[in-house]
Formats: structure tokens, C-alpha cells, sequence
DNA sequence: GTCTATACATCGATAGAC
DNA sequence: GTCTATCGATGTATAGAC
């Protein structure tokens, strides 16, 4: 690719994620990259397949980072803590690209699901990687029989949610919650692993 | 409000709900209303004003009905399941509105906030009355001291994650996630709740 | 209040010089 | 590959008749 191709990858980025697609003006890529307007569409024909591809990017960028968060070890304990951590860890500075996904996600559907199994499969795993340790786990008598799909589910509420919400929150808790404080982020990895840690632990 | 007028917030409510403030059109919120564009600018002057009209309306409903969810009982744990079932079958129909208010809250943050303790005050509550709840749970040895930020944190999570990312966990999940379904939701209702009561019961 | 017609700005996209 | 200039469509908003 490009230097000048980066650029203006980098820069739709930016806008596409801050404005959403329709709110995003081709104008304003081409300035923030230091490009003319015209050559975005030489490069790219249309504002449509300009977004596409930086859709499937960042998607990809999430995707790659949810299974990067998933460690090795039989320890289901520790696949949690590590997992909690290092995905708050990456998605704390990137609120808004999970804004954005789940905005744009009502449109496009069906794609995502797709570049999803594509890493997947580039991974070598052909059923999802975290069912997979949780089923694991309860073969292995680590932890209680439970229902996949909604420990996921409750998992990544937890962690996702309040970076969704953490401007309004803060305000109406009249709260600091500053998610930028370390203190805060250790806090909300501590609360998240006990409490699933407490709903799944063998008796 | 005449009727003109109502039927203008209800079509309009329902583009910018879909569509967000972008890519919604006056023509086709005119349309869906069965009036003329012209009467949209005479009614509401702007596309911004009409926004806002909406926005506050739909900020409102949500806020109405979180309070709404929260019974009246001096005990937590039938709290806890009133509010989470309550809560649940409230935004399940709601997706749309869910995903659109947490994709236009980024850009209006402040006003939000003022809406919300609008309706506290109305309701005579100078605290969250979730908080509230949380705190008098504690001091009366109901539950475990707990931070009440955190637990509403991942109360609210898990609620309302599973419903913007429904379609997608849906596909990757390879999992029949259906949340019209009422098995699911009891379902959930259940994990919830488990999960929640798992993590403040006393000892 | 409600309509038709239209002004005015801006957007995505293209043509063509270099 | 990169630019300037511009087209055609479409969007918000207004003027003015009824």
C-alpha cells in the first residue's frame, strides 16, 4: 500500500469513527490527510467502498484483539484475569470505535459475522475460542456447568458497557469515573473477575 | 400538541431512530407523516430543532422507565429480580433506541444529564434511586458492602449488552440468540440475577 | 395550517490539465 | 499520481398562494 493510501485510510478512520458514515464528508478526509478531495476517489471510486474498507479494518482490529486477549493456559482462572485485563486494556482508549461499531453494525450485519470466522479460521480455531475454554473448563470440573453464550454475554457487558456509557454515568452518579485513571480500570478488572469468578467456582 | 404535530414526532422518531441525525431526511420523515416537507420547518423551524424535540423525548422515555423499574420493596433481592425483569422486557422491544441513544450521546453528553435528573427531581429523588437502594441494602446487612457504582455498572451491562449485540453474537455464536423469544429473556433474567446475587449476598 | 415551487448550499463524483 | 474546476443530484430551508 501507499504512503499516500495510508494516509487517507488513517484519516477516513478518524472522521468515519468520531461522525458515523453519513455524518462523515469526504471534504474533510481529504484535509485532515493533506490530499485533494479528488484522490480519495481515485483510489477508492466511492465513499461507500471508502468506508468499507475502513469498516472491515477496524472490525478486524477488534476481532484480532479478542482473541490476542485469550491466553494459553488451562487455568481457567487465569484465562480470565488475563482475558478481563488485557481486553480493557485495549479497548479503554478506544470508545469510540466500539461506538461505532455497534452503531454501524445495524446496517451491515451479516459482513461482520463474516471477517469474524475469517480470523477465526486464520487462527486455526473452528468454534468460537472462548466457548471453547469455557467448555473446557467444565469438562475439566474447574468450574460449575454453565451456560456458554450468556457467561459471554455477562463478560463482555461488563467490560464493555461502562466505556459506552462512562461520559453519561459519570455525570449522573455524579461520580468521577475517569476511565483514563488506572485506579479505576484495576477496580472494574477486580469487580468483573470476582463476580464471575464468584457465579462459576465449584462448590 | 396538535395532532399534526405528534404524528410529525412519531414519523420523526422513527427515522432518526433508525437512521440517526445524519442520515435521516426531512423529506422522508414528510413522507412517513403524510404531509408536506414545508409543514416539518413550520412546526419545528429546523432538522436540528426537530432532532433535539426527539432526542429529548426518547432520553426521557428510557429514564422514565429505568425509575419505573424500581419497585418499591425494602427488600433487595426482590428489588433485584422486579428490576431486572422489568428493565429487560422494557428495552428488548428498544433495540434501535438503545443503540441510538449510545451513538448520539457522544455528541450531546451535557444535555443528557440534565434530562435525567429533570425527571429524579419530578420523582422527588435528590440521589440516583438506584444508588440508593444499593446503599440501604448495605446498611441494613441485606448485602455485602459493595461499590454501588460498580454494581450498577455491571447490572446495567448485562442487561443491555446482549441487546446491541444481539444479531451479531447471534451469527458468531453460531447460536440461536433470539431475543424475542421468551425463553431467552427468562433465561437471561435468571443469569442475571444468579450472577448479581452471587456477588453481594452476605456471607 | 397546508400546500407548491424554488432558492441556496453542499455533497459525492467526474473531467481534464499537468 | 495529484491537482483545479465543475457538474449533477440532493439536502435544508424559505417564499408565497390558498
Amino acid at each position: 500500500m501507499s504512503a499516500t493510501e495510508q494516509k487517507i485510510i488513517d484519516s477516513a478512520s478518524e472522521i468515519f469513527l468520531k461522525k458515523g458514515k453519513d455524518g462523515a464528508r469526504m471534504q474533510e478526509i481529504a484535509d485532515h490527510a493533506g490530499i485533494n478531495k479528488a484522490l480519495l476517489f481515485y483510489y477508492f471510486r466511492s465513499k461507500d467502498r471508502l468506508f468499507e474498507e475502513v469498516f472491515k479494518n477496524e472490525v478486524k482490529t477488534i476481532i484480532t484483539n479478542i482473541i490476542d486477549a485469550i491466553s494459553e493456559t488451562d487455568n481457567f482462572y487465569d484465562f480470565l484475569t488475563q482475558f478481563v485485563r488485557t481486553y480493557l486494556k485495549f479497548i479503554t482508549p478506544r470508545r469510540t470505535l466500539m461506538r461505532f461499531i455497534f452503531w454501524e453494525i445495524s446496517k451491515t450485519r451479516g459482513t461482520i459475522t463474516s471477517y469474524f470466522w475469517e480470523v477465526f479460521n486464520q487462527r486455526g480455531y473452528n468454534e468460537n475460542p472462548i466457548v471453547s475454554k469455557i467448555k473446557h473448563a467444565i469438562d475439566s470440573g474447574q468450574i460449575r456447568p454453565v451456560n456458554p453464550e450468556h457467561l459471554i454475554l455477562s463478560l463482555l457487558g461488563m467490560c464493555i458497557f461502562p466505556l459506552m456509557a462512562a461520559p453519561l454515568i459519570e455525570d449522573i452518579l455524579r461520580y468521577k469515573i475517569n476511565l483514563d485513571d488506572p485506579a479505576f480500570l484495576k477496580k472494574r478488572e477486580k469487580v468483573i473477575v470476582d463476580l464471575i469468578w464468584n457465579g462459576v467456582k465449584p462448590e
